[in-house]
DNA sequence: GTCTATACACGGATAGAC
DNA sequence: GTCTATCCGTGTATAGAC
């Protein structure tokens, strides 16, 4: 029994070691350009080794790509639910960007591999996907449709489209962002600044 | 030379024919996930065809990146001088917001390729295009100074940063948007109420 | 200029030993 | 569980006819 559970967790283990991999593989090469020898040597093993875990590269993916948005989600919710009782909608918000950012620039491996690759992977594995990817759309839908019922943000914008370009504006970090001039949370800052508040002066 | 000409045209049609079906395809599958048959093929020709206008498959992506930046940026400048000469720093701002999402989602399939696949092309393809592309970057970059030089945005701001949130929420909309719902004209107007006037009720 | 035929390399996946 | 050996499909690129 002790033996059975102590090989488990080992497999556990290498299984999260290939999922590592696989999710900064991909997110370096993309979906297409990934290739599973790259995946399996980082992961330290061989590329049959991979299939002991995964039936398929598709298989992988998919799982990589299940994880980004679940930790995502995770993580940005645990931020706006540790404000104090007394935040706006609007500050909701400002910590919602600040963790997705993060998630992106420093935390998360997973996420940002989702955010390049999820346009790559192959119809039926984007299908399956869609689900988990909604339901984090559906946590921005709220902050912003909760922050408009308080009035706290303009009633003359399409919601939908916002939330598409605050995305944006935050997803992009990963295609141009390199450590060293800014901190993740600068670029945090500068994106709340700009979304909640405009270039404009007021 | 009448013939000559005759056949140089033609010769220039197909390369063009070419190079639209290149951006369409390269768009839609990234770099490694297209084909060069599904390439030639919406070209109404078969694969070796290809060879006789490009000596690659690098070369031709090359091309699409090239194609890409230079009629962004043209069309972007085009827009902005068209303006009054009364037009504000914001307002020309707002001006180049509008043409880069039009491009984006209506007018470039260049526009869209290069956004798409810039961060998946070879390394080397990527090198020789930065040059262009930190060229259109110049542009913007020029617009947000004179804006703030104007006292028309706020100073607190590192625009370096700014421009990339900008662009990012621009160019993603390339990931999300479908005609339907709502026109690119519309979502460009979302985007420019959100970023120059921010979310908040002023 | 564009075709058919084909060389050639590569990458995903399987077989079977240990 | 992970290895070596290998199969096989696919995609870039070339040869050479027309």
């Amino acid at each position: 029994m002790v033996r059975s559970e102590a090989r488990t967790r080992k497999s556990e283990e290498t299984r999260e070691r290939l999922l590592d991999a696989a999710a900064k593989v991909f997110r370096d090469k993309g979906y297409a350009g990934a290739r599973l020898c790259d995946i399996a040597e980082r992961a330290g093993m061989h590329t049959p080794g991979v299939y002991y875990y995964f039936p398929s590269k598709e298989e992988l993916v998919e799982e990589v790509l299940r994880v980004g948005v679940a930790r995502t989600r995770g993580y940005v919710q645990e931020r706006v639910a540790g404000l104090a009782e007394s935040a706006s909608a609007l500050d909701r918000l400002r910590a919602a960007i600040e963790g997705h950012v993060l998630m992106v620039l420093e935390i998360g491996d997973y996420t940002s591999a989702n955010i390049r690759i999820f346009g790559q992977v192959p119809d039926d594995v984007r299908a399956r996907h869609l689900g988990d990817q909604r339901a984090y759309g559906g946590v921005w839908r709220a902050l912003l449709e909760d922050a408009r019922a308080g009035g706290e943000i303009r009633s003359d914008l399409d919601l939908g489209v916002i939330r598409m370009l605050i995305l944006g504006a935050l997803n992009w970090t990963a295609e141009w962002y390199r450590p060293g001039p800014q901190t993740a949370t600068e670029v945090a800052r500068e994106a709340t600044a700009m979304i909640c508040d405009g270039l404009g002066v007021r």
